[in-house]
DNA sequence: TATCAGGCCCTAG
DNA sequence: CTAGGGCCTGAT
């Protein structure tokens, strides 16, 4: 997702399309068919569930994970495609957000198709499979890909020659879904849980990447309490990720100035 | 110059 | 099973 908050401007590409989103206020426009929004972008954010009442469902006297909810109230979990992201959470590993995107930026336009919208906008879809396999070592080096890039190509090639069978993966139940992801080179825990979450929608997935283990050890030092949120703690992983990325950064610089 | 960023793999013990 | 070293690269 491309963005200016500024301005309340937003753009996107997913499942080979392009959609625009404008934002006043409260109000929330996309740009784009009835068919589409109804065929693909409802689904895509998640549009139908009622994330007012899992916030509402938060130990009220958990003032932590109350005031987590609170402030990334509107956050919605995409399901987004399957292939895209395992690959952008194998780029994701000890790496940070800005490179994070220029790589898949690189590996789109390299790769990816070029397509353009009715206004003239281009845009380039994210790579196949087969595109990414065909692709030579030197050449996934060259995306500035570093130690990844082998991940990458066996991980592309476990799709092609169907050791892991791509259109299984969404009838499975989280932890076979989970396990199935780990047999892909460069996949552990942390980036298995991202995909069960962000393409499988596995809501139990809980990804503890540094942050979230840095809070859990902070706020929950007798555990966190996933019997309560069973479901939907996945969800409540998001609030966490972004109240501690945002929020306790800010204090953090304000104290430095 | 050393460290770290939304880890994982591999080898020892 | 757990610990620890190595790994691409760019930013600070």
């Amino acid at each position: 997702m491309e963005g200016n908050p500024e301005c309340g401007r937003y753009s996107l590409v997913a499942f080979g399309k392009y959609l625009e989103i404008l934002q006043q206020n409260d109000q929330i426009t996309f740009v784009c068919s009835q068919e589409d929004m109804d065929a693909l972008w409802r689904h895509y954010f998640d549009l139908d569930t009622d994330y007012g009442s899992i916030i509402r469902n938060i130990d009220a006297q958990d003032t932590y994970l109350c005031s987590a909810a609170a402030y990334g109230n509107g956050i919605r979990v995409l399901k987004q495609d399957l292939w895209e992201i395992i690959i952008s959470f194998l780029i994701s590993q000890q790496n940070n957000i800005k490179r994070i995107r220029k790589c898949i930026q690189t590996l789109c336009e390299t790769y990816g198709e070029q397509k353009q919208t009715q206004t003239g906008i281009t845009y380039y879809v994210f790579p196949t499979p087969q595109a990414l396999a065909e692709a030579s070592m030197e050449e996934l080096y060259a995306c500035n890909l570093g130690y990844r890039s082998r991940y990458i190509r066996q991980t592309a090639e476990s799709i092609l020659n169907g050791e892991v069978d791509l259109a299984a993966l969404p009838e499975m139940d989280y932890i076979t879904a989970k396990a199935e992801l780990m047999k892909l080179y460069g996949v552990g825990v942390k980036v298995a849980d991202c995909i069960c979450l962000y393409a499988l929608h596995k809501t139990d997935a809980f990804p503890i990447d540094t942050h979230i283990n840095h809070v859990l050890a902070a706020q929950y030092p007798e555990g966190f309490p996933f019997d309560r949120y069973v479901g939907y703690s996945g969800i409540l992983q998001q609030y966490i990720f972004y109240y501690d990325l945002n929020h306790s950064g800010k204090i953090e610089t304000r104290r430095k100035k």
